[in-house]
DNA sequence: AAACTTGGTTTTAGATATTGAAAACTACAT
DNA sequence: ATGTAGTTTTCAATATCTAAAACCAAGTTT
C-alpha cells in the first residue's frame, strides 16, 4: 500500500502472508504479489531469516513467525493501553456483568487490544489483536467521533461500508452525521449495526489534551440487553474512560518529573 | 545480530526500541544504535510510516506500534499451537487444579504462547508472548532434549548460563548431561533453577516425525507441591501432548489429503 | 525409458535505490 | 549568545531490485 522502500516491500510480503491464514506456498504468493519472482523468492528467505516467517520444508509452505508474537508482547505492554486499563476493565466488566472491549485505532480500523468477559473465561490473543470495522462498531464511532479534523475525514474516508446488517451506516455521509451526534453526546452506540442481535455503548478514551487515545464499550444481546439498560451503564463508562486516561497520563510523566535519561 | 540487508537492519531497529521497554527518544536509541545518525532516523520514519513504531510528537520518543499486536494475532492463530492446545490446556489445567504453561522455541529461548491458571482467569497477551531463558525451565530444557544433533549444540551454547538461583545449571556441560537423562525419562523437571520456589514437570510436544514442536508444562509452588506429585501427574501431560501432536498433524493434512491448491 | 510438465530455486547484470559521513538547519532551552 | 537535541540535505559508495533465463527435482505422459 504505502511502500517505503524495502521496509515497505518486507511488510507488504508479510500482510501477503498474513491474509492467506493459513500456511502458504510460493506459488499462491506469487501469483498474487505484485513482485517479480526473484524479488519474492529473496524477501521470503530474508523474513524466514528473521523469523518473521516460518518455513514448512515438508510442506514447503509459509507462515507467520513467532518472532512476531515476542515483539507484539512487548508493543501490547508498552504502547497499548491494555497494561493501565486492565484494572478498570475488570471492576467494570465485574461490576456490570457484561462483556466489556478496549479498542484501539489503528489505520482507519478498530483494534481490539483487551476483552473483559464477566460470564465466560477470558479468550487470549484470539481476541487481543482481531481488527474489526470502524464505521460499525461502538468502539470505532466513538473514537471517530472526536478524531481532530484532518484525521476524521481521512478515517471516514478509508473506511468500506459493506452493509453487514439492515441496520449499518453505508456512507461517508451518514456516517459523518452520526459521528456528530456522538461527539455532542458524548457515547457511541452500536445498534446491531455489525452483528444482528449485538448491541453496545462505547466511550473513547481521551488524554488531557483531547487526543484520541482508545476506546471502551460495554456489549451485550438484545435478548438480555435494552438500550436503556446501557444508558445507564453510560455514567459508569465514562468514568473508566476518564480514571484509564488519568493512569495514562501519571504513567507517562511519572512524579511531574521529566523524563530523565538513564545512561549506561 | 544476523542483519540480512536493510530488513534484517530494520528489525534490528525494531528490537533497540523494544529492549527499552519504554518509549525512548532517538538519541538514546543514536547512543546504542549501530547506525549513523542519519541511518537510524530515516529508518525510525520509516517503521513509523508503517506503524511498527509510534512516535509522540510531545514526547519527542518513539515505541512499538500496534500493527506488531494485529500481527501477531495473525501469527499466533496461524503458526503457532495455542489455538489447537487450548481445549487441551483447559481440560488438563482444570482437571489437575494447576497452573499450565505452552511454549515453543524461538532462537534458542523459550516463547510462552499460552498459559491457563486453574485459579485466577486467564491472562492475556501479557504472558503469551513472554519470553525466558531455556536452559533453567523445564519447557526449556524438556524442548532441548529432543533436538536433532546440530540444533541442540547450537543452541546449548546459545544459552546466557546466569545463575538465577543456587539450582541453577550454569554449565553447557552440565545441561548436556541433564538433556541426556531427560531425554532417555521423557520429561524435564524444573527444581527451582529459574525462581526459587518455583518447580515444574515439562515435556516436549513431538510431531510424529519426532521434530519438536513445543513443550507443554505444569507449574507449582515448593509450599503446595512436590516432585512426587507432579511425577503422578506425568502420564496425564504426556497424553495431553500426544493428543495436541496429534491434532496438529491432522490439521495440517486435512482428512488426510494432500494440501489442494485454491487458485483464484 | 525418454520427453514433457510443474513448481521451486538460483544466476546474471544493468537499472535503481539505499547507505552513511559530514554538515547545515531548526527549535528551544539556558 | 551558546548549547543541546532533533531534523534534513547532499552526494559518492554501495547494496538491492528486477527481468530474463537457466537450473533442478519431482511427478506425468507418451
Amino acid at each position: 500500500m504505502a511502500g517505503d522502500g524495502t521496509v515497505g516491500k518486507a511488510m507488504d510480503v508479510l500482510d501477503l502472508v498474513a491474509g492467506f491464514g493459513r500456511p502458504v506456498r510460493f506459488g499462491a504468493l506469487l501469483e498474487i504479489s505484485p513482485f517479480p519472482k526473484a524479488t519474492l523468492y529473496r524477501f521470503l528467505q530474508t523474513l524466514t531469516s528473521q523469523r518473521l516467517l516460518e518455513y514448512d520444508a515438508d510442506q514447503q509452505t509459509y507462515s507467520l513467525g513467532v518472532r512476531l508474537v515476542r515483539l507484539a508482547h512487548a508493543a501490547w505492554t508498552q504502547s497499548s493501553l491494555a497494561p493501565l486499563a486492565r484494572t478498570h476493565l475488570d471492576r467494570l466488566s465485574h461490576k456490570i456483568g457484561l462483556t466489556v472491549h478496549l479498542a484501539q485505532l489503528d489505520n482507519g480500523q478498530v483494534l481490539y487490544v483487551d476483552k473483559r468477559n464477566a460470564t465466560q473465561p477470558v479468550e487470549m490473543f484470539s481476541q487481543a489483536g482481531k481488527i474489526g470495522p470502524a464505521y460499525c462498531t461502538g468502539v470505532g464511532k466513538a473514537m471517530m467521533a472526536f478524531l481532530p479534523e484532518p484525521e476524521q475525514t481521512r478515517v471516514v474516508t478509508q473506511q468500506s461500508y459493506h452493509a453487514f446488517t439492515a441496520h449499518t451506516l453505508t456512507s461517508p455521509k451518514a456516517l459523518r452525521g452520526e459521528l456528530m451526534n456522538i461527539a455532542a453526546l458524548g457515547h457511541a452506540y452500536d445498534r446491531e449495526e455489525h452483528e444482528v442481535g449485538i448491541i453496545c455503548i462505547a466511550v473513547p478514551v481521551l488524554s488531557r489534551q483531547g487526543r484520541v487515545m482508545g476506546g471502551i464499550s460495554i456489549t451485550g444481546t438484545t435478548q438480555t440487553t435494552t438500550y436503556e439498560k446501557l444508558d445507564i451503564l453510560a455514567p459508569e463508562l465514562t468514568t473508566t474512560a476518564q480514571a484509564i486516561a488519568a493512569d495514562a497520563e501519571s504513567w507517562r510523566f511519572p512524579s511531574g518529573a521529566p523524563l530523565q535519561q538513564t545512561g549506561t
